[in-house]
RNA sequence: GCGGGCGUAGCCAAGUGGUUAAGGCAGCGGAUUGUGAUUCCGCCAUUCGGGGGUUCAAGUCCCCUCGCUCGCCCCA
């Protein structure tokens, strides 16, 4: 029979892993909790105009990225590509905007139908936050804040923060038709994926990977010239906001975001430790996307983070890989015995312990072997003689700090070394066992 | 969508056209029907990602395909 496998891009998460998963989402909750963001859950599937008109049409994730299909009732749908249009359109669905300004987080899944890369997957996760109804560039410098506070509190090294401003719509316009002008004089020396871009999506010409194109853009008009004063006033307090808060950031006018709905404000936090897929959070403003949608004019500003990128970082980090062990490990042999610690098993976890019951029926040799590489510190060894009594033996099976007692003895060659000679073994009553763990 | 590298057991791998596909780790069973190390013994790939072809003979050569991986594109 043909073996059956994951789709391309779509991975599956193990539990060696999990535990980093686990930890990032912990420490993203305990960020927000503190900022005072709520979470908020929306759909995976989505209406496919939402990011027609949320995300552009004219932008690739949208031309040739998303999971469409025609649903049993042939309704367009799509698999989230992102999350902000999906928050925007839940806000303006149910009225969350007229009780003012708020404070949104998400984390889940979306899907964007890519060839697989280093940090790229075609099911990704992302986390991201969204200030809906906030104009001051002081949000913009609180939602900075809070992404950067969660990498540092993470531990991840090696990050930048880079930031750009895109200016108003109008400040954009003005700046496209002046830079398709002066490049459209220069087309022959542009790189072929640019020139095409000419046409469709100017701005993105700008952060093209291309050197030659690069060094002829060093001679081009730059956006942030083309800001009308507004906007200027406006990026310079974002800045100062940030220099007071003592977050580094680095200008870089080539700063470009692929979503069409952003405008001013635009940053990416990029980390020096991945391949090519470097960035591990990535936001903006974007002031006009909730009218766009439907709603009420609203200013916003968002970002989103890599939540794979980031785990790819955590794991260079090489702390705590493993699950945390049990307790105790409980060892059983016997017709009497065996349902004994089955019992004993759930009545120490309903008092609360962390218990691994072996299953396995196998010699007592064997289950201890085990009971000793689950790491737990205890193993509860119970045979019929034991089971017949309502008694069981409470073995030490190391020291809380984690060495095994035989790691211990060999490693201190003394013959009253930690466990050596000492009570290693107990036989506790039942009611003894449940003083000593309940 | 485009280009490079790679697919031998759960994991790491040897193998470079010739007979039975090394070895290690992990796992399972036993030596030891009731006590963790070490040691020893046994089991663990009818088949090399899948399909087709060349050949007396294919894990090895060719074609197709699937997947992984790195880069481009794009993005978080």
């Amino acid at each position: 029979m043909e073996k059956l496998q994951s789709l391309r891009g779509m991975v599956d998460l193990l539990p060696a892993h999990t535990v980093l998963w686990q930890r990032l989402e912990a420490t993203a909750r305990e960020h927000f909790r503190r900022a005072g963001v709520a979470e908020i859950r929306t759909p995976l599937l989505e209406v496919t105009e939402l990011f027609a008109r949320g995300i552009g049409e004219a932008t690739d994730v949208v031309g040739k990225e998303m999971y469409s299909f025609l649903d049993k009732g042939e309704r367009r749908c799509t698999l989230r590509p992102e999350g902000t249009a999906s928050v925007v359109r839940a806000a303006i669905q149910h009225g969350l905007l007229s009780q003012g300004p708020q404070r949104f987080w998400y984390g889940g899944p979306m899907f964007r139908y890519e060839r697989p890369q280093a940090g790229r997957q075609r099911q990704f996760h992302q986390i991201g936050l969204e200030f809906l109804g906030f104009a001051d560039p002081r949000a913009d410098v609180e939602a900075i804040a809070v992404a950067w506070d969660l990498l540092a509190d993470l531990g991840v090294g090696g990050l930048a923060l880079e930031l750009n401003s895109l200016g108003s719509s109008d400040d954009r316009a003005r700046y496209r038709t002046e830079l398709v002008g002066w490049l459209e004089a220069r087309r022959g020396q542009l790189d072929p994926d640019s020139q095409a871009r000419l046409a469709t999506n100017p701005l993105r010409i700008l952060d093209s990977k291309n050197p030659d194109t690069q060094a002829l853009l060093a001679e081009a008009p730059t956006l942030s010239s083309a800001l009308a004063p507004e906007s200027r006033e406006r990026f310079a307090a974002v800045q100062a906001g940030l220099e007071a808060l003592g977050i580094p950031f680095q200008l870089n006018p080539r700063l470009v975001r692929g979503l069409d709905y952003y405008s001013h404000t635009a940053f990416e936090i990029t980390s020096s430790q991945l391949g090519a897929q470097a960035t591990v959070c990535g936001g903006g403003r974007y002031d006009g996307l909730v009218e766009q949608l439907g709603g009420p004019a609203t200013p916003a500003i968002g970002w989103a983070l890599g939540m794979e990128r980031l785990v790819l970082l955590l794991e260079q980090l090489d702390s705590q890989r493993s699950a945390p062990a049990p307790e105790l490990y409980v060892v059983s042999r016997g017709a009497a015995a065996e349902p004994l610690a089955l019992r004993l098993a759930r009545e120490l976890r309903l008092a609360g312990r962390a218990v691994e019951l072996d299953l396995s029926a196998a010699a007592f040799g064997k289950q201890l072997k085990r009971a000793d590489r689950s790491g737990a510190p205890w193993a509860l060894v119970i045979g019929d003689g034991e089971a017949e009594q309502d008694q069981v033996i409470l073995k030490r099976l190391r020291a809380p700090a984690g060495l095994s007692l035989v790691d211990q003895t060999e490693a201190a060659q003394a013959p009253d070394g930690p466990g050596a000679g000492g009570q290693a073994e107990e036989r506790l009553s039942l009611l003894e066992l449940r003083e000593r763990f309940a």
